[in-house]
DNA sequence: TCGTTTTAATCAATCGTTCGTTTACACTAT
DNA sequence: ATAGTGTAAACGAACGATTGATTAAAACGA
């Protein structure tokens, strides 16, 4: 009962301010509105997290720990190249749907002044890059050179972020729930399909005009 | 007196505040530091902008005038649709290669909580979709279309904006200043014609796999 | 009774904003 | 030419509210 009642406020404080978070920055939240919004006293919050970026570091492990959890196997998969980079693509947009809160906190590059938390952001990136590169390999993009980057992974990367801040952004504004209600299921096997050749015959074709 | 000091009040705080905004986020910045690193008195920011919002949505209102001026006329030319694409691309790349901090601040979601700095954005955003109705045609994206948008015109701007954060990001902290360092004009120009390869093969590779 | 969990109260510091006053310069009436 | 008037710009000080953090003590289950 005690351990569950602990775990039960830890998770409660977690998920308030993730919301919070994701809504407003997280320099734009005070620690009496997530403790307000977990229903939990003030202190609990030092008491679990030691500090207000105690939480946002929390939120940042969980992320990148789930996505690299996610996607490593899918990226050391043997398939065909076509169906291996449609198969990481529809991976990536469903971990996005499912994260979304968590994607928008941990993937913003604010806060940038929080030296800690910028180094572990680094840590982490630095890490799932290494753990990434078989499939890099498999791509043929070199992680040294930032146009191959920059125009590849990087790219359909930022695309999907891109949607789903503004998905989240749209559901927060009651004109646009109807905007975000168009995007169910269905549209994202489209999207991901659509995403997937974007990135086939559009990197395919510049790698051919390359060679030539 | 230095010619810091010689610029007009307005015009220091305005730039101090975008400076600090875009490495820290808008409820990251205190009025005092920024009256501080613009040198002036810290009720003049009341003065100049009526409120600490008034100096986003003044931030807001800059940037999307630059960019819709930038951008309009590009759309609203005569081109082969290739080539205009490419100067689209192009255009857009320059437009924020110029203007980094204005658009990491203005083009942020965040703060999703001050409805009317999301009402003034919106009003932006609809202006200039509107505006460029005229070159989405031309590119046979139908804006009623979210699949079209979301791997259009949305996720060329997303890739770049991306990039400009990465860029902005890196150029704060020493350890990614040689990586920084190599995004020059040189590099610029191999990217804008990266980007529009990967558009240009992949929006005629779907269009081609649609049609059949 | 013991150790853990939760509480209310409080800390110094900072928040955005507003106050009354002063300075600097342009214009006007004498 | 001079004294008086109007106005915008800038100032230091202070407002009440809120910030993140800490404390000692109460409440709890074992």
């Amino acid at each position: 009962m005690t351990t569950e009642h602990h775990k039960a406020a830890k998770q409660r404080i977690f998920e308030a301010a993730l919301a919070l978070f994701a809504r407003k920055g997280y320099a734009g939240v005070g620690v009496r509105e997530i403790a307000k919004k977990a229903e939990v006293n003030i202190s609990m919050i030092n008491y679990y997290f030691g500090e207000k970026a105690g939480i946002l570091k929390a939120i940042i492990n969980e992320c990148y720990d789930r996505y690299f959890k996610t996607i490593k196997p899918v990226g050391d998969e043997d398939l065909p190249l076509e169906e291996h980079i449609r198969k990481m693509i529809r991976t990536v947009i469903k971990f996005f749907k499912d994260n979304t809160e968590l994607v928008i906190v941990a993937f913003d590059i604010i806060p940038l002044d929080i030296p800690e938390v910028m180094e572990l952001k680094i840590k982490w990136v630095t890490g799932i890059r290494e753990g990434m590169a078989h499939f890099r390999m498999k791509l043929r993009v070199d992680a040294q050179d930032i146009l191959q980057e920059s125009v590849g992974p990087t790219a359909i990367i930022a695309v999907i972020l891109n949607h789903f801040q503004s998905k989240y952004a749209a559901e927060q504004y009651p004109q646009f729930k109807e905007y975000a209600a168009q995007l169910n299921d269905e549209f994202y096997e489209r999207y991901a399909n659509a995403l997937a050749d974007l990135f086939l015959y559009g990197y395919m074709g510049r790698k051919k005009k390359e060679e030539k």
